[in-house]
RNA sequence: CGGGGUGUAGCGCAGCCCGGUUAGCGCACUGGUUUUGGGAACCAGGAGUCGGAGGUUCAAAUCCUCUCACCCCGACCA
């Protein structure tokens, strides 16, 4: 391969879509894999992305009347016990603690003693336990609504893992609110997937398609769930966020009884949702290249990354003083509300080097000052969202002003670009063998990156889902909301159908 | 839990089939010199109980037995 066509990644996405996703992480230092099977090491970098998703939506929540709380990891054995389907959904992935204290034993190692009289699972979601905290907090109607958020890890004991994507341990959000009504309720569980597709679309530049689980892939223990699908590169669905009505099943599994208007006691109404690291999984597959990591600049961790390029003392004193003057002009302003991070890479590796270590970690735009650029009263700057050696000369005078549109215009650009992508591999497809087709692999062996979203009509049963399951490994994704209803036949049983699914493969 | 694969320097690997000097290579690291606008060059240097235990042998990274760990594919899933 010729210099020229190299890229920073490698495989290419086309090569081995799932082996460029780890090598972008490696490449920007986003996280690794731990001692611990399964879990994650976060590093700086990927978790000053993580921040930022918080700072954000943390905000976004309590702008709407949630407040934030923390209850325990540790869930009591029969607190567990008490929603069947809850059970039935997490059973199998539940880490159990079962001992309080190590003691060494005739070998000189340690082993497990003062056995719990009942075991404690970690949480794998708090439903059953801040549902505890919340049957004491709730007595009337004038109690309501409670609007609570917690920022916690949780533990899935999942089989098989993938950074970010599906980890043992993960961090996330998770809301959960009471309501006296129905109504109240759904109203919640929508208002916070709206807000989940807004901060998608606005800081991550994901569109993502707001829309119902069907009842095979609902949340053990909800009437109904919401969430938010975004499309990946390899055109594999992912979901980013979910947002469920749980109806008056975990208050009556926890006893959330409160005496309503007319003075009798009723079973309140709840709510939960969530959004995890997972988000930065998406965020990679969504808007990455291979040449690493892109980033929208309204949630990375810095925005530019000023890189001075000299030969001798005389220079290095010359274009630092410009470097440095720059720096400083743009550390002070701001671009869409968020202020401009910056980094002065002064480190002595060529500028070759120090370009593509940014290049691979995603930073927006790069500025090269040299002593060329002195005489001419500019600088040459880079954006992320081209080609790496696309130049943009800009006067020095003009480089605030520039740096702060091409950002917003940045931000946009990189949503745009992926929503194209989706809308490029989306169809409807109304006919059995196409819709067979479709989803097939050329090379079964080594499947190509194929598919895509196919808007299909189903029936509404769930043996036809199931068998489309067994036979081409797609799902529905979701039933759309703001889709229109137009009848059809169902794309599996022919039946008469009344709406559209999203069905596709998923991760 | 099934099927496949890998453990040798911080990372990536060769050597193993066919046992034999002092276990190599690339990257990274340290020191030095020259470099610097698109992934630098040269010189010197440090770094290893060859995953672990047992066995066969004059001799084991290499052969045999057991064991541990990790990765990929499937069943499970945000």
């Amino acid at each position: 391969m010729n210099k020229s066509e190299r890229t920073a990644i490698e495989p290419r996405r086309e090569e081995n879509y799932s082996e460029w996703y780890l090598q972008v992480i490696k490449a920007a230092d986003l996280a690794e894999n731990s001692e611990v099977r399964g879990c994650m090491v976060i590093k700086p970098w990927g978790f000053a992305i993580w921040e930022n998703i918080r700072i954000n939506l943390d905000r976004m929540f309590k702008e709407t009347g949630h407040q934030n709380a923390y209850f325990p990891i540790f869930i009591p054995l029969h607190f567990f016990e008490k929603e069947a389907e809850h059970i039935e959904g997490f059973a199998k992935e539940c880490a159990v603690v079962t001992h309080s204290r190590l003691e060494t034993n005739e070998q000189g190692k340690l082993e497990p003693s003062g056995e719990l009289t009942e075991p404690y699972i970690v949480r794998p979601t708090s439903e059953t336990i801040i549902g505890a905290s919340f049957a004491r907090w709730v007595n009337s109607y004038r109690d309501l609504p409670l609007l609570i958020n917690q920022w916690a890890n949780i533990v899935r004991w999942e089989m098989r893992t993938r950074l970010f994507l599906r980890t043992t341990e993960f961090l996330w959000q998770e809301g959960h609110t009471v309501h006296e009504t129905e109504e109240d309720a759904m109203i919640e569980t929508l208002r916070m997937l709206d807000i989940y597709a807004k901060f998608a679309q606005e800081y991550l530049a994901i569109p993502a398609i707001k829309g119902e689980k069907t009842e095979s892939e609902k949340f053990p223990g909800a009437v109904n769930t919401y969430c938010i699908e975004a499309m990946m590169q390899d055109k594999k669905a992912l979901q980013c966020g979910t947002s469920h009505f749980l109806g008056q099943n975990f208050a009556r599994a926890s006893n959330i009884r409160f005496q309503n208007r007319e003075g009798e006691f009723q079973y309140a109404w709840t709510t939960s949702w969530g959004v995890s690291t997972r988000l930065i999984g998406a965020l990679i597959m969504t808007h990455s290249d291979d040449n690493g990591l892109v980033l929208p600049p309204k949630i990375a961790p810095a925005h530019i990354a000023i890189i001075p390029i000299y030969r001798n003392e005389q220079e290095r004193e010359m274009v630092l003083q410009l470097a440095n003057k720059l720096n400083n002009e743009l550390r002070q302003a701001e671009f869409e509300g968020i202020p401009i991070i910056t980094e002065l890479d002064d480190r002595y590796l060529t500028s070759s080097e120090r370009n593509w270590y940014w290049i691979k970690k995603g930073i927006p735009l790069r500025i090269e000052i040299g002593p060329r650029d002195i005489p001419t009263h500019s600088v040459i700057i880079f954006r992320r969202d081209e080609n790496p050696k696309d130049k943009h000369r800009v006067m020095i005078d003009e480089v605030l002003k520039y740096c702060k549109t091409t950002l917003e215009e940045m931000q946009n650009h990189i949503f745009q670009k992926a929503k194209e992508f989706r809308e490029q591999n989306t169809v409807k497809i109304d006919n059995k063998e196409e819709f067979y087709r479709y989803f097939t692999p050329k090379n079964a062996e080594e499947p190509e990156i194929h598919g895509g979203f196919a808007h299909s009509h189903w029936c509404g049963n769930p043996l036809c889902e199931e068998k489309i399951k067994e036979e081409l490994k797609v799902t529905i994704r979701c039933i759309p909301l703001e889709a229109e209803k137009e009848e059809g036949k169902c794309i599996y049983c022919g039946q008469p159908s009344s709406q559209r699914a999203i069905f596709a493969k998923a991760y």
